[in-house]
DNA sequence: ACGATTTTTGCAAGCGCTTACATTTTCTAT
DNA sequence: ATAGAAAATGTAAGCGCTTGCAAAAATCGT
């Protein structure tokens, strides 16, 4: 039995089946297109030599990938694991194939992504939330392929979005927050220059500080890596300050949980002696000791919508709508009233 | 100004620098080859035109991709997170790209994500574990691509592999159990069927408990999915039987997480009722409270390693060298004595 | 049974790039 | 200045596939 020295090729099968390769082509993406004896002939054949279409060579001649390509910015944490994965599976369904790749949170190295996954032929891209240079809405705008923003609703931006309203979600929170009595408060957020997430985030905290009588601008706030680490930090240093406060609310579960592991250190009980509250409602945060009290964001949806508008963007070349998803307080243990002065 | 209907193309390039294609390409691709004038001409051209080479072209002419897959069992835990980062990490230092995929601890998946994956011109395979059919590695012995198998050691491996050894760092961490007292020891672990960590894991723990007069053939054993809740829900059968464990011994982090969880819901405390381990030491070993004892492993530098072999392999076209990595005992606080009776 | 359809198949032109080889240009040494 | 070597560039043949169009075969109506 001769071994072939190389991967059998489309010519390799049209010649063991007796046929042209445009009839083997066609076997493979249109079966109902040729009859079924020489269907079965093909079938054998491509059996016999373990073929398997060289997808370079399919994609230069059909300029179709059934790729699409996520650049979320990282992948460190559970952050946009479920979405992802809901993504993923929502592609799968209807015959597309993702390609993940990770911008460490730096826009250049989103960038070159966006060169990359196009390159490789990507027919469509998921952004994470609108923060980015003109220069590479306009680069996008020229490759005239479908991309929608995820993470992040926003109705004006220049792609189309799925996502939610970080800043009213926050505000939300917030407004629970000052319910219970708290009026020290305190936030640790994730860097928030070219991330309107998180930028969004702390202006809805900010809405509901005034909306409430209090001083905005005097929030002490500190923007860290989305690190449990470095939550841990931020908070340390948020309570060794001379006026300490009652609540702290992180930008994201991440944070957060560092934040409970630095009050565990301090000695400090949650939410009795200081309350603690997280964004996202990732796993971490019902493991989190205490349950994290934290904003529920609809991961699974919002992925596959994000999946449903850019294969309908591709399929009929729509423009794309915008979906905005709605998000809900998930209260646990984390939180508490204010304790008395 | 003009604007393109379509990506620029090498001939765009070529005819607004006034030379030929090859030209353009060497000034990709092998700077030096062409002299500085002609150069700067050919790259203010690709600039203007905001070009981006065509993958797919360039795989299907290069016959070269620079490209790596990597099929891992899953992506929704962190079990395989630190080891990947790193493994990307050092693919992009040498000028690689890496392709993931999950193959959901599905056999037939993962035989379909190996055809994809090297359809997509991947110059090589990271593949997780040993198990697998054995036209599996016929078929990928036929492709003549560089394959290399992490997270378990194996010398008599049809792949050469970059690990460690599963079955002797599941027994050092049951020794210390045994040392401790334990005799009614119980595990939760993975599927073991097609998992060979998994079955090396239950091997190492056996090991232990004959070394010691132990029937290790009574062991109590459930295998399940790995998540938290199936270890939690393990964890509750396990302690629901007529002869309670003193020790639980978890085939991952994700299981004894999940372990602890259910400990807490009975109201049991850990380590003074009953210990727990876990095994990987991902970063939720340190957060779970208690802080799990747990198998380290070299997650970091066995991505590396691999990263390395793989290069190794398509660069000198060389077989490929295996790896055993060292392992050591993490403890933290969910293992302690046994509590007399 | 025969022409008109309708189906099935084949032909061949690319898709955008790399690269062996040929050609031209530049440089070196006399 | 010039032959010869070295460096720079160009020519053109693919890489493995899809697909518009044309040819051949099967099917149909009468």
């Amino acid at each position: 039995m001769p071994r072939p020295k190389a991967a059998a090729t489309l010519d390799d099968v049209a010649r063991k089946a007796g046929v042209s390769t445009a009839t083997v082509s066609r076997c493979l993406n249109a079966p109902e297109r040729v009859v079924k004896a020489t269907r079965e002939k093909v079938m054998s054949a491509v059996r016999d030599l373990d073929y398997t279409p060289n997808f370079a060579a399919r994609v230069m001649a059909a300029k179709r990938s059934f790729t699409i390509g996520a650049i979320i910015p990282t992948m460190d944490n559970a952050i946009f694991a479920r979405g992802l994965q809901a993504f993923q599976e929502e592609l799968h369904a209807h015959g597309y194939t993702m390609l993940v790749s990770s911008s460490a949170y730096r826009p250049e190295a989103e960038e070159e992504q966006i060169r990359t996954l196009l390159a490789r032929g990507a027919d469509g891209l998921l952004l994470i939330g609108h923060d980015r240079e003109t220069a590479v809405y306009d680069y996008l705008e020229r490759q005239m392929k479908p991309v929608v923003a995820a993470w992040s609703y926003r109705a004006d931006g220049r792609i189309p979005s799925v996502g939610f309203d970080n800043r009213t979600s926050m505000r939300a929170l917030a407004e629970e927050v000052i319910k219970l009595g708290h009026r020290n408060i305190a936030m640790i957020s994730g860097i928030s220059q070219g991330n309107d997430r998180a930028r969004l985030r702390i202006d809805g905290l900010r809405d509901a500080m005034r909306a409430h009588g209090l001083d905005a601008d005097a929030l002490p706030l500190i923007e860290t890596r989305y690190e449990i680490e470095s939550g841990s930090e931020a908070f340390s240093e948020l309570m060794s300050a001379p006026q300490r406060p009652s609540a702290v609310l992180c930008g994201n579960d991440v944070l957060a949980v560092g934040a409970l592991l630095a009050a565990r250190r301090m000695g400090l009980r949650v939410p009795q002696d200081v309350s603690v509250t997280g964004f996202d409602d990732i796993e971490l945060a019902q493991i989190a000791q205490p349950a994290l009290t934290t904003v529920h964001v609809p991961h699974r949806e919002m992925g596959r919508r994000a999946a449903l508008a850019l294969i309908e963007m591709i399929e009929s070349e729509g423009k794309g709508t915008s979906v905005n998803l709605p998000t809900f307080i998930e209260m646990r243990d984390s939180l508490g009233p204010s304790p008395s002065r």
